[in-house]
DNA sequence: ATAAAAATTTAGACAAATCTAAAAAAATAT
DNA sequence: ATATTTTTTTAGATTTGTCTAAATTTTTAT
């Protein structure tokens, strides 16, 4: 594999998470995302174009080719790895892990990554329940369901909120749940469907169906 | 702490390195240590200088400041706590921990740093055998001897390679010598200062002078 | 002590990634 | 359909770290 500079690989991950949003990555939304002006986009671009990991077309935007589409899920990898890592070894919050991950995701060497992988034992989501590509590329998105069905002792990470009133969001503030809460089904009450549950292994909360029926869980 | 690029760093440590070796960091040692011209390094210290991480004297050199100085522990502190997770955590060989450490030693968190020290259990010296500094920049030097000075029957464990030539290197791997190897001295030749060595209790191995001089050793 | 050699610095240029301001193209509104 | 607004591109400048070539200082040798 071909050696990028930061800036290069930051745009890549950038246009790669326009795309599968459903966007086209034009210079505005590619300047927004990079936190740059339109005329600096529009010079990487032509960069990367010459490079071959998109196609750039004028007054329209850039599409990933296979090879930049391919770098892009190697980054990708390489950064929810690392989450993987500092959340789960060295104990970070899931809130910290990302801007180092953000540094860590651009360590090129092709061996460091299989064998963290390897040694994390081939996790397939990150701290934030989004999945980790495999070294060719691949990645599963996890299913997402609705907390109200999840059976006891089964885990995931908030995802979701369905419905987004005010009131929801303010019990769900209370509880201290949030995207990215890791939650555990603890008990179960059969007669009302309310459940305790234990978040982020922390703390511990007692919720009714409804609520149950608005947090969506990946499962990890 | 004060944030610097990757090349600041990387002189920061190369000058580092020369002042430990007993040299004055001149231009041209630096420029060969980083691989680049002197009139690269001669801008280089002039900015190193403005940010008072080095006192620089025209057609002289320069020296780190206090400031240089915890900056180049903190680096080493990084470069070496990685080889040490490498080699531990991700078993990689001794020889291959450095180049990727040279790259993850540039990761800024301090927090990442601190509690990747804690999850290795605060190891005092990496795989070369070098030490480790703590949080505060302390290092304590293990105490050891280049193989050439051991008399017979003396044995120790190899815990630093003195010169890291692909040549040497090469030697070692054919010899199975590596850190961490059990040595004991079972003959001296006089006239040229050869010597048999048994190594791990189980092969032996004849090595030149020149060779024992760059075998260090701990005493057990 | 003076000339020759070596080391270092200065001057001016370059590539990468960025910027501002102005020009050009595309989208929108009347 | 034409004018206005928005988006994007171009042109030219800036910063960082580098380079070559020439000038300068220091060291070494005679």
């Amino acid at each position: 594999m071909d050696n990028y500079s930061f800036t290069e690989e930051n745009y890549i991950k950038a246009i790669y998470h326009l795309e599968t949003k459903g966007d086209v990555a034009n210079t505005n939304k590619l300047a927004d995302a990079m936190q740059t002006r339109a005329a600096s986009v529009t010079d990487m671009l032509k960069k990367l174009k010459r490079k071959k990991l998109v196609t750039y077309k004028p007054y329209y935007g850039c599409n990933l080719t296979p090879r930049g589409k391919s770098l892009a899920l190697l980054i990708i990898r390489r950064h929810r790895l690392w989450e993987f890592f500092l959340s789960e070894k060295l104990g970070f919050n899931w809130q910290e892990v990302h801007d180092v991950a953000e540094e860590l995701e651009h360590v090129g060497s092709e061996k460091l990554i299989n064998k963290l992988d390897e040694f994390l034992g081939y996790p397939k989501v990150d701290p934030h329940g989004d999945p980790i590509p495999d070294f060719k590329g691949n990645m599963v998105e996890p299913e997402q369901f609705s907390l109200a069905g999840y059976t006891l002792n089964k885990s995931g990470i908030v995802v979701k909120i369905g419905e987004q009133s005010p009131a929801l969001l303010e019990v769900l503030e209370q509880k201290k749940i949030g995207i990215g809460s890791r939650i555990k089904v603890l008990q179960k009450a059969d007669f009302d469907q309310s459940m305790e549950i234990k978040i982020n292994n922390k703390h511990t909360a007692h919720i009714s169906k409804v609520l149950a029926e608005n947090i969506f869980i990946k499962i990890v």
